[in-house]
DNA sequence: TTGACTAGACCGACTGGTTGGTATACATTC
DNA sequence: GAATGTATACCAACCAGTCGGTCTAGTCAA
């Protein structure tokens, strides 16, 4: 007796199609009858469940945000201590990156492909990155206070580290997909961990 | 008298063309035809100097990294001290970041645009990017070194720092493409120097 | 219990426009 | 008069999107 969550309904699965195939070759490449292909579904149903392509991509777009969300959420929020949360973070994060961006990160991947061409795409994951920002600049808040007492001179503020640790993620994953060498993404993430230490050291 | 680097010639204006194209829309959504719109030339002629929309990407590509590797270089490279190098060379790349940059990173967007679907195209996107890579390892060097005297836990070496440059700048001109704001490349060039000066105070 | 009816899930052939690429004729220059 | 360069009409393949239709599970009156 198949129910609503074990079922992979035809919607599903074109969802999961359309990920994988525009993590792999991007949103243009992706032809509508391919993710039809991938998903084993026909035209028919892909319009009817949704109104265009476009309107696909977003769909992917919103429940890629919601993994990666619920995903970065982990023990170390109920860390009291700011600093040593912080640090938790950054751990969990480096355990879950491999299973969040084995294959990239969608976000990146429309940024480049649709910031020019799709505006409302383009203000969806601007919106997204938004939040992350200001999800970490909370969580760097007392690494940035620590900083600058140890060195007023070249300490970031909070948002400066939010931005250069999402940067630093995303530049990470575009090396890893140009040299086909996954590995940066892990490297790049220690990297931002030593940075953190020396701020607080 | 058009001499012949003051002549723009039409192969020059479908180079010239193409890349503000890619730059703006990426590979895949910018047509042969927009191309030729775009540098006012037919689509013969087009033809006679590139056997392919493949071919004319891999000669965008070349000339992008021809003028990043020629802009890259700077009176730096004098310098004596390899400390003093390294802070001349961040310096420049501060000085030069908005002529390179401001409309994205053709490498960058061939990594995310065709990795997957044009094994050549990438391959020689990854070599430029090791190249710059090398480079910067060999600039930052004695930075690594001065670290490691200094916190040897928490230490990148020259490769660590390279890839963090690189990929830190790769990743904000992303989010500026995402955000609209293009300061975003500024500041995180901004963000790596205060790195570099923290590792050797 | 059954049979008429309905609504939503799903199908695949088709369309009109666009794509990268070609053929061929014309112009310019040495 | 060749070689080099430019123009345009054209093509087959491919694209997103359409349309008429089938199938199935559920509803409900008799």
């Amino acid at each position: 007796m198949p129910t609503a969550t074990t079922r992979a309904t035809a919607r599903d699965k074109l969802l999961d199609g359309a990920r994988k195939l525009m993590l792999a070759k991007g949103y243009p490449a992706t032809t509508v009858d391919d993710i039809c292909a991938e998903a084993g579904v026909s035209k028919g149903s892909f319009y009817h469940f949704f109104g265009s392509k476009e309107e696909l991509g977003i769909a992917v777009l919103e429940s890629f945000a919601r993994q990666a969300a619920r995903v970065l959420r982990g023990p170390y929020l109920e860390v009291s201590d700011p600093i040593e949360r912080a640090r938790g973070y950054l751990r969990h994060v480096d355990a879950v990156a491999e299973g969040l961006w084995r294959d990239g990160c969608l976000l990146g991947n429309f940024a480049v492909d649709l910031a020019e061409t799709h505006p409302e795409i383009r203000d969806r994951v601007a919106g997204q990155f938004e939040r992350l920002r200001s999800l970490a600049a909370d969580l760097f808040r007392a690494v940035a206070q620590r900083a600058r007492e140890r060195r007023p001179q070249t300490a970031p503020s909070a948002e400066d580290l939010a931005d250069h640790h999402i940067a630093l993620i995303e530049g990470s994953i575009l090396l890893a997909r140009a040299s086909g060498d996954w590995s940066h993404v892990a490297r790049g993430l220690e990297s931002f961990r030593r940075y953190v230490e020396t701020l607080i050291a």
